[in-house]
DNA sequence: TCTATTCTTTCCAGTAACTGGAAGGTCAAG
DNA sequence: CTTGACCTTCCAGTTACTGGAAAGAATAGA
């Protein structure tokens, strides 16, 4: 199967699929006339890819991910240890964009938004 | 005043200083040896790009920032607009996250995380 | 069969905002 | 006078692609 059939296959631009091939995440064989020959196994690992990254798995991630998807002898602790520091990341970033949020909020409610050129928000900017 | 005198008044690493000066954000004049030359209203400049940076703005948002700080009749309304349209993009980029994050929760409560192959978050990656 | 179009390939460059490091010039202290 | 800290520029790497150019391959239509 050529890339833009794995691509459409698997929900991925026929760059993506390339790039990943490229940081051998999945590495195609050859075919005789040079292009890369996907077959049903690659797109499911492409698909594998695609949910992951919507995620926000990393690509580093992805590849420890799909290590664990192809072995079956893992132990489901593994991944679960994965998905638990992802998850864990999210909330530490989430943390911080709600605190960000609610102080720039406050700030900017302090400020008139007029055709006046005095503004809270600038002044605490400045460090007032 | 050098660089590394700056930077550490505005509490910037010399590098990003310098990068700053690249992209001419704030660009002091050459002292005689061709050391960036900063004074104090600089080091304020530096200072309120650190300021807006932690707030979450993007350097280009800094930019504009910058403008309006420099400029006397500017409108306050203006330096809203800016806030309130980082306040909206903060607010999309929350749900996103809070969403993913919930699906993500959802689906690893669901594995025992044991030396078990079986695996709930492998199988909702791989589409099942 | 010729040709036009649509693939495919590789390689280069750019994105955001730095950060690290190398090579080399400058300066103040001892 | 030498050592060490500082300054300069330039290059490369980070993340995960994305766009585009140039050139070869395949396929559909006349």
């Amino acid at each position: 199967m050529k890339i833009s059939d794995a691509a459409n296959a698997a929900g991925l631009p026929v760059k993506t699929v390339r790039y990943y091939a490229e940081i051998d995440l999945v590495a195609p064989p050859r075919a005789e006339n040079g292009y890369r020959d996907y077959d049903a196994a690659d797109v499911k690992r492409l698909s594998f890819i695609g949910r992951s990254r919507a995620f926000g798995f990393s690509v580093a991630e992805c590849r420890r991910l799909l290590t664990l998807y192809d072995d079956d002898s893992r132990a489901s602790a593994d991944v679960k240890a994965i998905a638990e520091e992802h998850l864990a990341a999210l909330d530490l970033k989430m943390a911080g964009l709600a605190t960000l949020r609610a102080e720039l909020a406050s700030i900017a409610a302090e400020c008139k938004g007029d055709a006046g050129a005095r503004c809270p928000i600038i002044d605490h900017l400045a460090g007032a």
